[in-house]
DNA sequence: ATAAAGGCTTACCAGTAGAAAGTTTTTTGT
DNA sequence: ACAAAAAACTTTCTACTGGTAAGCCTTTAT
């Protein structure tokens, strides 16, 4: 870690100046100079620490990825119930640090590199199944184990879709309305004898408030360096 | 429309050939000659008949939303009740003339466009209305209004998350898959009480055979041929 | 028949990704 | 402490890309 220290900083910076280029000028507007430029280097040193764009790209890519999966992670460490952790993983999805128009809007640019690029592939489909798989586990303590997965799969995508909208659609990013959207979910998914509404109120508000500090906090986000530079 | 009319042909044409670079290249690797390449004809043809690439991608974003759009409105002929008409918008989007890995991979790529292009939001926006606006009518069959409001809006998103999804990962596209992810989601909002489950899988099956028949049939690709090309 | 207009090609320019070779700085072995 | 090796960075060069502009050819209108 000690040998590799700059070349993995360099990484970091580099990938958050192309990650600031996409939301600036868009996937086909980040160029390598731009990114260059943002970064306060010249185009040779991008292409001296990530072997091409794409692996550039993909690093971007990882980056957004890890936020979110050590998001879900540093929740679960607050979570007292079932109830709790199932929304540790749907308020880290969207918490205002991670859930809004800049993000949203990169993160769809971003997505269109993944049907052309195995590594992405590899990233978003390990992504994906973490989140299921927690939310499956969460679920089993309402539902039989068949209707958890199902309903773990129908979260997970509606999750995807609430994104991709904010991203496409130009009415504000909210995340508070984000969230209603996936309380309309689960008071339907989860028959109502099996768990009260007002225990999954209050769930989801103790985890959303825990999350508005400990996900903005300079704590956090200084762990979040550790694990994304690998 | 005479005096116009190679003009309205090669814009389809060439629309097609930049779909098809898409699905093979990806956005980074559609580039005007590949383009040009498809289509049989040089690169200038391209930018003699579109002003920029953006414009191209943007006429074929909208020949996609289209296809999606004229679908709907054709299956509606056929219904014959609230039921039916539901069924309609959800099979248009997953009858596998229209989904299947090659068009959800060209999507997911071609969304990344929009973030940057007011043309393309200005469609997408409109699209999504659409859907919406149909899905409401139909379930204020089943629902009060405000509900039959949030019900639509979570289909709608729900059909775009299986969209993105399906585009993202590599597991094979399936119809009837994605098609039941929504009957799973129908089979929720709407109260046993409102309306029985088989009635509801009726109409699916009714407008889901039609589906395969009439969308994928000659007479509805030239239909849609002389709606596109605007 | 000829002028006008639209369809198409070619030649060109300013970027753009990426390779390669060269220079400086840092690390390491002795 | 110092030379050798490795890594960080710069510069230069090339093939390709989007986009412009000038020009040629075919069709149509008069």
């Amino acid at each position: 870690m000690k040998i590799n220290s700059i070349r993995s900083i360099r990484r970091t910076e580099l990938s958050k100046a192309a990650f600031e280029a996409v939301v600036q000028f868009g996937l086909r507007g980040t160029t390598l100079d731009r990114v260059g430029d943002i970064a306060g280097v010249s185009k040779g040193v991008v292409l001296h620490h990530f072997k091409d764009k794409s692996n550039l790209l993909e690093a971007v890519f990882r980056r957004s990825n890890s936020i979110l999966s050590e998001s879900v992670v540093e929740l679960y460490r607050y979570a007292e119930s079932s109830h709790e952790r199932l929304w540790c993983v749907i308020i880290a999805n969207f918490a205002s640090v991670i859930f809004n128009k800049r993000v949203c809007q990169a993160w769809v640019s971003l997505i269109s590199e993944v049907p052309h690029n195995k590594q992405c592939q590899r990233i978003q489909i390990a992504c994906n199944a973490r989140i299921q798989s927690n939310l499956t586990y969460s679920l089993k303590n309402f539902l039989g184990n068949q209707d958890a997965k199902d309903a773990a799969r129908h979260l997970g995508t509606l999750i995807d879709g609430i994104w991709v909208r904010s991203g496409l659609l130009v009415d504000p990013v909210d995340s508070s309305r984000a969230i209603s959207e996936i309380q309309f979910a689960v008071s339907k998914i989860i028959p109502n004898g099996a768990i009260s509404q007002e225990k999954h109120i209050i769930a989801r508000e103790k985890i959303e408030s825990i999350a508005s500090i400990v996900l903005g906090s300079r704590a956090f986000q200084e762990k979040l360096l550790k694990v994304i530079s690998k």
